[in-house]
DNA sequence: ATGGCAATCTCTGATTGA
């Protein structure tokens, strides 16, 4: 078995040791993570590499930032969606345990007027071809990370409130449906479920006490993955420590035998 | 309708997140 994660840990600088002890005590082989707003000459690399675990980073300074840690090593790594000129450090991509996995911290939007909304789906479509690229060379593949968006009402605490809000609106949604389109599966979905699970809750207003999340992190799997994913799932307890993220690790088991 | 909380770099308040 394979235990690949995901978590946007909201600064790796804040959240190491949390990041470190979920790792081994849920005895994760592989983690993606996002918003580790750390410059690559500040990432904590020793306190994995001494551990024995593989690493890769793509860091920028206060925003943005994703890593790969890992207990197979990593190869083929890219920092960069090709032909698309972003500074903003939002997608890694690493092969790992016969896996193709792309990590990917999707933009926010602010808000459905804001040109960062324009951005948000601009950079969408982008990742989209890339991953549509991906897809014909490595059939096991991976798609994990914060999607800033929440694919169905389902995924939404209160859809009436959050009606007109970026990470619900139709062309997000649109482009998360497009993603599937290209034959990837969300693996939460392969599974009966109970309902309001979420993975992110705002810091603000006890959102978390009351349950009031959105389901916005995600693991996408191609068709041959799909078919070895045993288990998908939200894990809400660091979520419950003191100084969380205001994300939870999502995580899948795969039935994959891996030397 | 608004603000609420947290992290960052310091313009010790503004900006961003979701």
């Amino acid at each position: 078995m394979l235990k690949l994660a995901s978590w946007n840990v909201n600064s790796l600088k804040i959240r190491l040791d949390q990041v470190l002890e979920w790792f081994d005590s849920e005895r994760v082989d592989v983690l993606a993570m996002q918003e580790t707003k750390l410059l690559d000459e500040n990432f904590p690399m020793n306190a994995f590499i001494e551990k024995g675990y593989h690493v890769v980073f793509s860091g920028q300074k206060t925003y943005n930032g994703v890593a790969v840690i890992s207990r197979y090593p990593l190869s083929d790594v890219l920092t960069d969606i090709p032909d698309f000129n972003d500074p903003q450090r939002r997608i890694l991509v690493v092969t790992v345990a016969g896996i193709r996995l792309i990590n990917l911290y999707v933009p926010n939007g602010s808000e459905l007027t804001s040109d960062k909304y324009q951005y948000k789906l601009n950079w969408l479509q982008k990742v989209t071809t890339f991953i549509q690229q991906q897809m014909s060379i490595f059939p096991n593949l991976a798609v994990v990370g914060d999607f800033n968006i929440a694919p169905e009402d389902r995924d939404v605490h209160d859809p009436a409130e959050w009606a007109g809000s970026v990470l619900v609106s139709p062309a997000e949604r649109e482009a998360f449906m497009q993603l599937l389109q290209l034959g990837l599966y969300d693996s939460f979905r392969n599974f009966i479920q109970d309902e309001q699970i979420f993975s992110w809750w705002d810091y603000r207003a006890a959102a978390f006490r009351r349950n009031r999340g959105l389901r916005i992190d995600h693991i996408l799997l191609s068709k041959s993955l799909n078919a070895l994913c045993r288990q998908s799932v939200i894990d809400k307890e660091p979520r419950k420590s003191e100084r969380p993220s205001d994300h939870a690790p999502v995580w899948v088991e795969l039935d994959l035998n891996v030397s």
